[in-house]
DNA sequence: AGCGCAGATGTTAGCGGTAACAGATTACAC
DNA sequence: GTGTAATCTGTTACCGCTAACATCTGCGCT
């Protein structure tokens, strides 16, 4: 191989594979001009380096166990040597794919709220990999164009009979279902149950669960984690719910303090939203955190760390729940779209400063 | 068209146009039977329906002028009545091109960072909308596989040589630059100054500038929209820079502050970050905002609401941004990479309790 | 009539890959 | 030696679409 004055490279092909095991040689040796560094290489590139068909080289890269190990070698080879990386446009179409994944949102989403920053870069991330394309589609749009499967979040009990069900896709869910869904979730129940652990192991006995009004299956685990670990230590606990909103939380907060009237006391919020709502009320009281008041959050994405003082949250690992979103669903592609079962995450207390300070 | 017991639908095709103009018809009707929702209509379908080949369906799509309106006609209704959607993969296949762009971030990135959430969100959505698919990439990564173009952030001064000036693919900057490239950026010096403008505007007299140090070229115009707004009011202004941490600006404002003892302050910030950082300084040392110490961020992302008290900031609007580099650069790579200009946004100041209490 | 011409439409080939089938070679049993 | 299956490899056709070329039509001109 060598360059000549235009810069162009000239390869030495081979026409035939060379004398091999002692069979007859069919290499008829000829030249070739090739461009340089303008086109890729191409399936039939490689095929002509390594002197088989193109079929051959098609199988080293889908059925490698399907050809002989030596021809396998000089097709890996030639594959190294011109940096061949397959089309999958190419391959898209003869599979009849449209390699691209859907990430339907229904509940209203904040596009500026890391938690959903983080879900979505674990999907890309692994979509990334095996070359599908992620669309991000709403309740409205989320039947334009076509696609190979679609992720779904946020769905509430109306919409498997209107959305859901109908669709003709694989699907996998993010969030607990009792359908016959596969779906990622965080073990929420658990995730609430080490937050109230851990305010009774700090001696608070006033303890507080702020929920989220909402009547999904999340939000019953979350509850029921707090009310079994209260109960559990014989302790009183009371449940008020509002919607997720720093705002609502500060508000509810200062109306349970003030009745409770400086009695040291546990807040176990079921997001970092309403934490941070409960940070600024304590504060604004002039109460002390950890010591007056402690507080915990749930979640874990980045809001629990610009809070002053950071919070003790649940973290769940929603870039790897993402993740798992993705290869569950090609997974599920690959197999026709049969059940593959659903897949649990443990979450992680992270003690911060909102409940114990060293 | 009806269905039969099987849920098959019978579409009446014709192979020939009907009589049209007095020429003679060529119609021989037939029947044809179609699984129902299974496939999506292709081209080919369409041409059938609409008696003509292909090509006049491919040309009616892309070079409408070239087919006759009578022709047209035909062909937008029989592609309506089939639902027809194009493969974007097949298109994809014959020109060569990968409909994947690459987001090359060359800083380093706290993917839980809200700005860059944003930013990927505007350019997603827009790419989409074109049927390209969004690829995220690093310094390490940014040579693996194919594209039709990049968008390039963070760079720095070294970046170009080695990793940009060598590209072979249409580029778009995000973030302003001296060089010969397209760009898209917020008007940062512009900014400033309206953040600045305003403090003085509140009788300030004491003004800090926290910058972020780096020597880029939007640094540098946010550091002279700062000293060219305060020596225009012949005022005493001080710039400090230090790295981007809310934690190195806390440190920062409690030392300047200090050393001011008390006197009422304005701390223009070059991000919602320090910002951040000062509001904790100011509240720790027991000084009331705004009174005391008035505070503004830029950005506008996300931080700047979440703060407490809610932060003055200077948005940019970051996802329109975004959009607009897509914009650009699918428009360079259909003008085969030409030079096509760069876009400056206007940010907006957004006035909250940090500066302005009513 | 015969010519060139322009515009509308059809035909062909091929983008890069793979499934399905066909052909070649070997191994082994009888 | 022959039949037969197992294993490997090549050939063909096609996925959906479009560029380039070929064909056809009617028109105006000499």
């Amino acid at each position: 191989m060598f360059k000549d004055a235009m810069n162009t490279l000239y390869y030495l092909v081979g026409e035939g594979r060379n004398d091999v095991n002692g069979y007859k040689s069919r290499a008829i040796i000829r030249w070739e001009v090739r461009e340089e560094g303008v086109t890729m290489a191409t399936l039939s590139d490689v095929a002509k380096k390594a002197a088989v068909s193109k079929m051959t080289v098609s199988r080293v890269i889908n059925h490698p166990d399907q050809v002989s190990s030596e021809l396998r070698e000089l097709v890996y080879a030639a594959m190294k040597e011109l940096k061949y990386v397959p089309n999958f446009a190419a391959r898209a179409l003869v599979h009849n794919r449209t390699q691209v994944i859907k990430l339907l949102i229904l509940e209203e989403m904040d596009t500026t709220e890391p938690y959903y920053m983080n879900l979505l870069n674990g999907i890309a991330m692994e979509l990334d990999k095996h070359h599908y394309a992620l669309q991000l589609v709403t309740r409205n749009s989320h039947s334009i164009g076509d696609c190979d499967g679609l992720i779904i979040t946020g769905m509430r009990a109306d919409d498997y009979r209107q959305i859901i069900d109908p669709m003709d896709r694989p699907i996998v869910l993010f969030g607990q279902t009792d359908r016959a869904y596969d779906f990622v979730d965080v073990d929420n129940e658990r995730g609430i149950r080490m937050a109230t652990e851990h305010v009774i192991s700090l001696h608070f006995t006033n303890i507080l669960f702020f929920g989220i009004s909402l009547d999904e299956p999340f939000m019953m685990a979350r509850i029921r984690g707090f009310t079994e670990t209260v109960l559990h230590h014989g302790l009183y606990g009371k449940v008020i719910c509002m919607k997720n909103s720093s705002r609502a939380a500060q508000i509810e907060a200062t109306k349970q303090l003030a009745m409770l009237q400086g009695a040291a006391t546990a807040i176990v919020c079921a997001s970092d939203r309403l934490a941070i709502g409960v940070v600024r009320a304590v504060l604004e009281m002039g109460l002390a955190i950890p010591r007056d008041v402690a507080v915990t959050g749930f979640d874990g994405v980045f809001l629990d760390r610009v809070s002053y003082p950071k919070l003790t949250t649940v973290r769940q690992p929603v870039i790897e729940m993402g993740q798992e979103c993705a290869k569950m669903l090609l997974n599920k592609i690959d197999l026709d779209g049969a059940r593959i079962g659903s897949r649990i995450f443990q979450p992680v207390l992270i003690v911060r400063e909102s409940t114990w300070r060293p």
